[in-house]
DNA sequence: CACTTGACCTGTCCGC
DNA sequence: TGCGGACAGGTCAAGT
C-alpha cells in the first residue's frame, strides 16, 4: 500500500503527535508482526520516550532515549494511527473490520479514531498519558523491530535500498547512471527496484511513466537520457503531489489521525482502465508489467506521438 | 550474474 | 446467495 508519499505523510502527523511520549507498554497478538517483542519491549521500549521520527525509503524510523528504535515497514496494508486520550472508543461490531467509511477525504466523521483497536489491529502501543499508537495491518505483511538506533543502517535492507529521489542525493546524473544498470529489463521493473532508487511503488510508477510519456513495457535501453531526466523530474512531481493531497488511498491507506488520502482524484492512469486518456482520449488498458497490474496506454505509439 | 515468478496473508469483487 | 478464482499499494526466496 503505501508508497513514499504515504509513509512520509505517516512520517510528518506521528513527528507532530508522539514526540516527547514515553512508552509504557506494547502488546502483539501476532509475533510475525513484531517478532522479537517479548524479547525486546520490556527492555528497550518500556519507560524510553520518543526522540523523533524519521523515514528512510518506506522504512518509518521512531527513535528512542533508549538507545534503540523501531522500524516499521507498513508493506501493504499497514497502518499507523494515534488514538489521543480523550477519543472514547466506539463500539465495534464483533469481528468486522472497518473501513474508513463512507465521507469524503477529510471528513472529520471518516477517522478510524475512534473505531481502533479492530481484528486487524497486530500492535498496540500505550503511552503514559494513556494515549494510543495502533499498528494495523490486515494481510500481515508489514512488521515492527526495534534494533539499536545505531545499527539501523546494518539491516539488509537499509543497506542495499538506493537513494531518495525527493533529497538532494540524487541528482539527473546519478538517477540515470543508477537506472541504466537495469538497461535488460523494463522501465517499469527498474523504478519499482528498491535498490535502484527509494519509495516507488506501482501507483507512482504508472503515474510518472504516464506523464513522462513512457510506456511501462519499454526497455530502458531502448530510451534516451533525455527521456529518462524527464522521467526522474515526473516521479519526484507526483511524489510532491501526492504528499501535498495527502497520499493514494485505494483502499487502506490513513494517516497518523486515520483519515485518507485525496491523490487518487488527481492521477491520470491508476484504477481509470477503461476510462479516456487525459491527453489523447484513448482508452486506458490494463496490462501486466513487472509482474503488476499496469493501467497505461495499449502501445508505445500512444505516447510516442506526445513527444 | 540479471531477470522473472511465486509466496507470504486477508479481504473483496466479479462471473457463474 | 454461494462458491471459486483473480486481484490488491511490497519485498524476498527460489526459479530460469
Amino acid at each position: 500500500m503505501p508508497e513514499l508519499p504515504e509513509v512520509e505523510i505517516v512520517r510528518i502527523g506521528l513527528q507532530e503527535l508522539i514526540v516527547g511520549k514515553e512508552i509504557k507498554g506494547a502488546t502483539t497478538d501476532n509475533l510475525k508482526s513484531f517478532p522479537n517483542a517479548k524479547d525486546q519491549v520490556d527492555q528497550f521500549l518500556v519507560g524510553s520516550t520518543i526522540l523523533a521520527v524519521r523515514r528512510r525509503a518506506k522504512v518509518l524510523l521512531i527513535d528512542l532515549d533508549s538507545g534503540y528504535s523501531l522500524m516499521i515497514h507498513l508493506r501493504m496494508t499497514g497502518q499507523l494511527v494515534y488514538v489521543p486520550l480523550e477519543q472514547t472508543q466506539t463500539r465495534n461490531i464483533k469481528g468486522k473490520s472497518r473501513g474508513v467509511g463512507r465521507f469524503g477525504a477529510g471528513h472529520p466523521n471518516d477517522s478510524l479514531v475512534g473505531k481502533l483497536p479492530d481484528k486487524s489491529t497486530r500492535v498496540t502501543f500505550e503511552f503514559s498519558d494513556k494515549s494510543k499508537l495502533y499498528f494495523n495491518d490486515q494481510r500481515k505483511f508489514g512488521w515492527v523491530k526495534l534494533p539499536p538506533t545505531e545499527l539501523v543502517a546494518e539491516d539488509p535492507f537499509m543497506k542495499k535500498v538506493g537513494p531518495e529521489p525527493l533529497g538532494s542525493d540524487m541528482p539527473n546524473k546519478i538517477f540515470i547512471q543508477r537506472i541504466r544498470k537495469r538497461n535488460g529489463t523494463t522501465v517499469k521493473a527498474a523504478i519499482l527496484d528498491q535498490t535502484t532508487l527509494a519509495g516507488v511503488g506501482n501507483i507512482y510508477a504508472d503515474e510518472s511513466l504516464w506523464s513522462a510519456r513512457i510506456h511501462p513495457s519499454e526497455k530502458v535501453k531502448n530510451i534516451s537520457d533525455g527521456k529518462l531526466e524527464i522521467l526522474r523530474n515526473e516521479i519526484i512531481n507526483v511524489m510532491k503531489l501526492s504528499i501535498q493531497k495527502g497520499g493514494s488511498t485505494s483502499r487502506n491507506y490513513v494517516n497518523a489521525k486515520g483519515m485518507k488520502g485525496s491523490y487518487l482524484s488527481f492521477a491520470k492512469v491508476f484504477k481509470r482502465e477503461g476510462m479516456p486518456c487525459f491527453t489523447c482520449g484513448n482508452t486506458i488498458v490494463k496490462l501486466r508489467v513487472a509482474g503488476r497490474g499496469t493501467p497505461c496506454m495499449q502501445h508505445l505509439p500512444d505516447y510516442e506521438w506526445y513527444y
